[in-house]
DNA sequence: ATTTTTTATTGTAAATTTGCGATGAATAAA
DNA sequence: TTTATTCATCGCAAATTTACAATAAAAAAT
């Protein structure tokens, strides 16, 4: 099928996943990377920076916007993106959570 | 294709990627949320608390086994699986960075 | 020895993901 | 106005993911 049954979790369980996903792949990883080195909007630059074709890239970007990790705004013929602080926050306090567990358990087995 | 030039990005890029991907579907979010809660080995149960087939669960749990997060042992004619702890740790620090690297920024932008 | 219980595996179908060439759209530069 | 430049979109191919029915495997119970 290929087809996630959302309907049978919860809707964190679904959010978590979904912000996942969105890292699951080593060049949205590096393309996250690059931003937050750069600290400030790109524009262009990043096709250059990771070693994948344009039209590759440009999907990248719109995953990580669709999910709200990314913003770009129109600059001329460029476009520069930037990571959204706000939503990395909201990110972050959606996948902590689930990474501090171990935090809360008490370790009885294996 | 479907299939990702690993070897365009680094290893500490790739293996962030398949931790996220490891935790990209609800039902392994879910099944993780459970271990943890009963904080011990499980035998059986995993199927009847979430709501997917025997044989997807099993393919789920596959898939926490192979990036090391879970780990299952024979216990007669089940399996018990429980949370690797050790791993768990290596795969939080693994991505902490990641998440927390808009604490080092300055926001300059947007 | 046979049946039951539990989990893994196989096989299959459909959806999704990844990647890129070709092309389009929109603005800047000439 | 014509020609770059930059990025998005379309269309395609191949791999991967998700899901499950059917079946196998392995131990327990009868």
């Amino acid at each position: 099928m290929g087809v996630t049954k959302s309907e049978k979790f919860t809707d964190a369980q679904n959010q978590v996943a979904r912000m996942a996903k969105a890292l699951a792949h080593p060049a949205r990883i590096a393309i996250i990377e690059y931003l937050f080195s750069i600290d400030s909007c790109v524009c262009g630059d990043i096709v250059n920076e990771i070693g994948l074709a344009q039209p590759t890239i440009s999907q990248h970007l719109k995953e990580l916007k669709t999910v709200g990790l990314i913003k770009g705004s129109v600059e001329g013929t460029s476009v520069c993106y930037c990571i959204d602080h706000q939503n990395w926050l909201l990110m972050k306090n959606l996948l902590s959570p689930i990474l501090n567990l171990d935090a809360a358990t008490l370790n009885k087995c294996c």
